[in-house]
DNA sequence: AGAAAAAAATGACGTGTATCATAAAAAATC
DNA sequence: GATTTTTTATGATACACGTCATTTTTTTCT
């Protein structure tokens, strides 16, 4: 049977704001920025280290003692709860990460990081970044905008969390998957189902269900981990209407 | 009669990680790290204006053509929604507003602001604003260092309102609200019980009922707009557990 | 390949919280 | 100071969603 979601009445319509992506892909790379000796002294005070699938690159709360770079692979980037964790980003490669340690007062990571796949990530001496963005100020510039997108995309999935109804959640980390990280209609899932639900807010049955709804309405297909979405403006709808 | 909260089992604890506040009050001026010269530009292409009880300082979705310094007043950020807005943050006087808005790609407001007291803005040119970044990478470093701040109360927010029951929530915002924001543990609230449940994410109806509950156990006490925080450590506790 | 562990799936049930309706109190406006 | 508007308050009701228990399927590890 085919209805509509929400099912139930719902009074909270999001506004067109920022949009509730868990990800966003800087498209001009920051290190272009810095001079040829800035590079190496940057090159000499860094490591590359290759992590497994499921290994964790960073823990919550422990020593920042670097900013790293992902040069290649998958990762959730999450707040630690007890039980359940709140993904903050999926981040695929090519991407700063832990950049938001940043800041004076503070010499711990304000978040953990988990490979969903294997994962090559450049480690780079924090005070050597630091150095760089007090000495060249088109690269903290430039930081300073990558840091800045990735804080709009997270007031928007800040708003869809507080706002939305489990099918809107829903519909919007399915397309987000989508659009912005697998740049496809059809994927595999590298998460499970309880990683759907930290990053949806929800109880991992309930993201079973909903997928299921779904499914039996013909909007999304599911063959183990494969996930197609048969109907985009369905779920943009569902995603539009909370 | 005396009961704990949450009444009912909870089984989402927060492991202790960024605070829940709504305001960071960042102590140092950034303005100080400028030169003579630049303080001079940065007056010449900036204006003064005042703003009276409960006025729009920016509205989310407009251009944003400048950055504004909250000289005096207390003001509310947040996003826009239907029927219910998400205040990100309580701002005070002597912080900057809208930086968030700054990167490339981007020419609006993420969010609005408005006021809950008679305020004094200063509006500041944002190419003015641009320019000094990219020539004076000490006051770049500051502004980067005022953002990650910020961005770290959001993260707590963030676990907040998606993990915690509604005592919890709304035993975070009266901490917030007396240790950052007035400092004190008795206070006149300029805000409705509407926008304390914006802040909260739940509905004003429950607002007002956690605060009778509150009132009732003798945690807190109110007199119409005054508040006074009687047991500290039993909202700390309230808050812990979610 | 077989055993063990993890993940996915499904149904029953309870509850935390929103919604609605209505009234009282406070604030704003003239 | 009277009137309108906004805010606060309170009770009844409904439901969206989490929790628990159990089974099936898939993955991982010998």
């Amino acid at each position: 049977m085919v209805y509509f979601y929400p099912r139930f009445k719902r009074k909270f319509m999001p506004l067109s704001g920022p949009d509730t992506c868990v990800s966003y892909i800087y498209e001009l790379s920051c290190f272009e920025l810095l001079t040829d000796e800035e590079k190496e002294l940057l090159n000499n005070r860094s490591v590359i280290v290759n992590y497994k699938k499921g290994e964790m690159v960073c823990k919550q709360g422990s020593f920042a003692s670097h900013i790293m770079y992902l040069d290649k692979g998958l990762v959730k980037i999450y707040l630690e709860g007890n039980p359940k964790d709140l993904i903050l980003t999926i981040t695929p490669q090519k991407n700063l990460m832990g950049l938001q340690s940043l800041y004076e007062g503070n010499n711990t990571f304000l978040y953990s990081i988990a490979t969903y796949t294997d994962s090559v990530v450049r480690l780079i001496d924090i005070q050597i970044f630091k150095q760089l963005l007090k000495q060249n100020p088109l690269f903290a510039y430039r930081i300073l905008n990558i840091l800045n997108e990735s804080t709009s995309q997270s007031y928007g999935r800040f708003f869809s969390l507080t706002h939305k109804q489990l099918h809107g959640r829903l519909a919007d980390i399915l397309l987000c998957l989508s659009r912005k990280i697998f740049k496809s209609e059809s994927f595999d899932l590298p998460l499970t189902r309880s990683d759907l639900s930290d990053l949806t807010s929800m109880s991992t049955e309930s993201v079973i269900r909903i997928m299921k709804d779904f499914k039996d309405d013909g909007i999304i297909d599911i063959n183990n981990k494969s996930i197609t979405l048969l109907d985009m403006p369905r779920l943009d709808s569902i995603s539009a209407k909370g």
